[in-house]
DNA sequence: TAGTAATAGTTAACATATTAACTAAATTGA
DNA sequence: TCAATTTAGTTAATATGTTAACTATTACTA
């Protein structure tokens, strides 16, 4: 039996836990939830994304990501649009009020991620992303059914 | 702007996403969710633990654990005990069931981790696992009320 | 070109996360 | 000793996670 609250999971877990509730205190002051920043951040860098491309991006599931735009639309943030080439496809747009908000949170977003970065060295921060990326890569390739595309470096991770 | 696809949280994120599917399906296999092992894990090596110290080690906060182990005892896993000392406690203990349960779903979730931790290599996964836990413990102290016991290696972490 | 399979989005059912408020039991201190 | 606090657990309200099923389109193929 392994050890268990040193596993990864719980380390990634307890990491999350200590990490996210700066953010989450940023994210209130504008009546947002954590969710719901992720859409808008990925939209504010590209506006109409279809859903299922918004639901890849900020790794939110499709059925999750519905209910959250939903509400970013109930509160006038964002807007459904249907494209017109693929009748299939919605398209998630920002309103004026949506892009309004970037001036404003991203500053104190950035801020706080600076915050972090100082808690270990330049050198530690970057193999430690590394060896996630790493990680998330080959684990999610060892349980893709064999039919897929194998042949590790899909994205070009440039894992030194 | 931060990149954000590669920025620490969405790192953690999707390093779960990628690695614990394969936990799950095990899980599955036992009529268990992710968080109803959790709370098991934790009792096996602790049974009769109050629910305020189970919220703790499983990383689950307390309303959350409350409908937790309401399903667990509904299943049959466990039982709450009202502490004689302390009336205001309530212990959480394994049925028999509960605990024949360990010997079935432990070997399959070892097996699990050490197909994950050959991902890597030793000495990265355990700088890994280092740096996560500088990380959680300092950034939970920064983000501690200046009337908190200060002075941070409060765990004894071997850091290095 | 009809028939079938694949895709984008949604709904449904259940379990969990998050914050605030609330109850009961213990602890504290004037 | 009793009122004020604190602590353990729970409830409530809302938002999200997870899996399966379902609708509307589009693409594919015999």
């Amino acid at each position: 039996m392994k050890p268990f609250e040193t596993s990864l999971p719980m380390m990634l877990y307890r990491t999350l836990d200590a990490v996210m509730p700066a953010f989450r205190a940023i994210f209130t002051q504008f009546d947002l939830t954590e969710q719901q920043w992720r859409v808008l951040r990925v939209l504010w860098e590209q506006d109409a994304t279809p859903l299922l491309a918004l639901a890849e991006a900020t790794l939110i599931q499709a059925p999750s990501l519905v209910g959250i735009v939903d509400r970013l639309q109930r509160n006038g943030l964002v807007e459904r649009r249907r494209s017109e080439l693929d009748r299939r496809v919605v398209r998630v747009c920002l309103t004026a009020s949506g892009k309004a908000l970037e001036a404003q949170v991203t500053p104190l977003v950035d801020a706080a991620y600076s915050d972090l970065e100082v808690l270990v060295a330049d050198g530690e921060w970057t193999a430690l992303l590394q060896t996630l990326a790493k990680i998330a890569d080959r684990a999610k390739s060892g349980s893709r059914h064999s039919d897929t595309e194998c042949g590790h470096a899909a994205h070009a991770l440039q894992l030194t």
